[in-house]
RNA sequence: GGCCCAGUGGCUCUGUUGGUUAGAGCGCCGCCCUGUCACGGCGGAGGUCGUCGGUUCGAGUCCGAUCUGGGUCGCCA
């Protein structure tokens, strides 16, 4: 029997009543969290997104029928309550922003009962996360989840803010778009009145944003919807939000410095954090020689280092042969681990095994400095310890090694160190590292393909002083390309564009595409540059990312209103599901995979 | 697609080397209680252990397959 809230008005939120209001009569609306029902008093907290309000009701203050509509009261009932604010008669409650007030209630309305929650609606939920996202809104209702769609929210009204101080535009760009294959896949979208024509679902707005810019709104942002059809991680969904910019007649310092202005602001206004500008950089290389990452975590060192000139000529065939194939020997030192137990050795092979590696070298530098280590009976005393002084080896430490292709021996040491520095704890989680990682390649050889494909996008810029060899050693050309890193975590990237017709037309020779192909492609782009385009630049952010490495989540579906699970669909809509014979009729489509279920159930509709 | 982890009352978990009616906390239901806020007291209901198959005299416990969720590699210009 849900009541009608008619002629009540909600005067205050929960925390949003205080002890400035003490004496006066307010009206409160939200959900019951709990009710503590005394006996002849009783007490309830009501909650709404604000926050927690204690509720008083004793018979003879709000008569007899609403003291027996709040005995009846159960968790998640929604109620309107009047009542006077009064100082609290008992202990204050320290725990709540409202402990030192309470609401003796006068009348209470039922507006909506509810049954019991499948799992609790409190902070810190141990349910499991399937739960969670069958029923998404009732997860939604808990402090954690909408702490972080608040802070998600702030951060957009920050952006926009500040990016509007800055003179920038935002413009809206389709959702149905032409695909261009190249990159992530596709979502696609048939079309009706064209059959068997598609569109595709953004996976960024890059060449409409760079159209932009030809059309002279020089200073664009877009909190833009990007979708991708790949799998999933904890740090990716098939959509996602980014920040999208786009600025003309500026070069990379223009862009690295709204946008460092821009961090500081956000992060001051969303949580607090002062970030010392300028944020250190870091180019391309020197981030994968010492790190194994183009997304370095600086928050903690053990760092890499090159020990190929160490181990050249040594008896260790598995050094030289890398070496001997144009690789190198790397190595990292996890301090004071020279007693980690084989077995976990044996895990930290199998995750290197994993990351592409054919295995991991370990030397251990016993306390009592002698060595326990994998490869020691093909080495001599001194290079063995040549090896352990380019480590910085001291008794006690653990040395591990990687041999094999540079791109193999940062990515399997990178993964190490994380996962290392996770196992020993040695991440300070309070600490809000930014990196700028500048000089990227701008071309990366394609094993596969056998052929150069454009590690950015290819309407990315190159360095003017490394053109020279784009016919000579394409790999050896660097981009005016830039990441932004947060602890670790690829927070955002972007790029200076091309902007001169015979280097984009180089570029797309370069990388195999066909000029036909990529007027095919590209052409409203490239026909746009025809017509006097600026020199123009941009970066884009996640948007969830940043909002995740904010509120501390381990994941972007903590920071997201209704995230799909690992295959993609969403529990609680049961999305995507098989649409009626009609609808595909209309499209002119056929289902041919995944066979009989999807058809059974098409045409027994 | 590969590898790893998890799946036991509504929720979170325990469950010894396979052995009689599968336990706990919270929640839920009923009664009592005028200062609780992790309220308290008394009483109660509720599961056959994700699913299928196998081993065994006997399986939550072992084996195989499968489903669901998570992590990760591939993938993500």
């Amino acid at each position: 029997m849900a009541e009608s809230m008619q002629g009540l008005k909600r005067t205050h939120r929960c925390t949003e009543v205080s002890a400035a209001n003490i004496g006066e009569t307010v009206t409160v609306m939200g959900w019951v969290a709990k009710q503590r029902n005394k006996g002849g008093i009783i007490f309830v907290d009501l909650r709404d997104r604000s926050g927690i309000l204690q509720l008083i009701f004793e018979e003879d203050k709000c008569g007899s029928e609403n003291f027996a509509k709040a005995e009846k009261l159960r968790s998640e009932f929604v109620v309107a309550v009047v009542g006077k604010v009064e100082k609290r008669a008992g202990a204050v409650n320290e725990n709540l922003a409202t402990g030192d007030i309470e609401i003796i209630a006068e009348q209470i309305r039922i507006l909506s009962e509810a049954e019991t929650p499948p799992f609790p609606i409190e902070e810190n939920s141990k349910t499991k996360e399937e739960m969670r996202l069958k029923y998404r809104y009732l997860d939604l209702r808990r402090p954690d989840l909408q702490r972080n769609l608040i802070l998600r929210s702030k951060i957009c009204t920050e952006v926009r803010a500040f990016m509007a101080k800055e003179g920038f535009l935002e413009i809206e760009t389709p959702i149905l778009n032409k695909s261009t294959p190249e990159g992530a896949r596709d979502y696609l979208v048939p079309s009706r009145v064209h059959p068997g024509n598609f569109y595709a679902l953004p996976q960024s707005p890059q060449l409409f944003k760079q159209l932009l810019m030809c059309s002279g709104y020089d200073r664009y942002i877009q909190i833009a919807k990007c979708f991708r059809d790949e799998d999933l991680r904890a740090d990716r969904q098939p959509e996602f939000t980014q920040i999208d910019m786009e600025l003309s007649f500026v070069d990379e310092e223009d862009v690295i410095d709204v946008n460092e202005r821009l961090i500081k602001h956000v992060c001051k206004e969303a949580i607090g954090l002062d970030v010392q500008l300028p944020l250190p950089r870091m180019p391309w290389q020197e981030a994968m020689d010492r790190f194994g990452s183009d997304k370095p975590d600086t928050r903690f060192g053990m760092e890499l280092v090159d020990v190929s000139d160490v181990v050249k000529g040594c008896g260790f065939g598995v050094f030289t042969g890398a070496l001997e194939n144009g690789g190198s020997v790397r190595g990292i030192n996890a301090k004071g681990q020279a007693e980690m137990p084989r077995k976990q050795i044996d895990a930290l092979v199998d995750a290197a095994k994993g990351n592409g590696a054919k295995g991991l070298a370990y030397l251990a530098v016993l306390p009592d400095g002698s060595y326990k280590s994998s490869f020691a009976k093909f080495m001599t005393e001194e290079e063995l310890k040549n090896l352990v002084v380019t480590m910085a080896g001291e008794p006690g430490d653990l040395l591990l090694f990687a041999a094999d292709k540079n791109k193999i021996v940062w990515n399997v040491l990178g993964a190490l160190r994380i996962d290392l520095a996770k196992k020993l704890d040695l991440i300070d989680d309070n600490k809000f590292n930014f990196l700028w990682v500048t000089e990227f390649p701008l071309l990366e050889w394609d094993e596969e393909d056998e052929r150069f494909v454009a590690v950015h996008h290819p309407f990315t810029m190159p360095m003017e002083e490394d053109w020279q060899y784009i016919d000579t050693d394409p790999g050896r050309v660097r981009a005016k390309a830039y990441d932004i890193v947060l602890n670790g975590v690829e927070l955002g990237g972007g790029s200076v564009r091309i902007h001169q017709d015979d280097v984009q037309e180089k570029m797309f020779e370069v990388i195999g595409i066909q000029k036909e192909e990529a007027w095919d492609r590209f052409g409203f782009l490239l026909s746009a540059f025809k017509y006097g385009v600026p020199p123009h630049a941009g970066l884009a952010y996640g948007l969830d990312r940043m909002v995740m490495l904010l509120v501390k989540a381990d994941s972007i579906r903590e920071v997201m209103a209704f995230p799909k699970v690992k295959d993609a669909s969403c529990l609680m809509s049961e999305a995507p599901n098989v649409v009626d014979a009609q609808q595909l009729e209309e499209l002119c489509i056929a289902i041919t995979k995944p066979e009989e279920e999807a058809c059974e159930e098409n045409s027994a509709e």
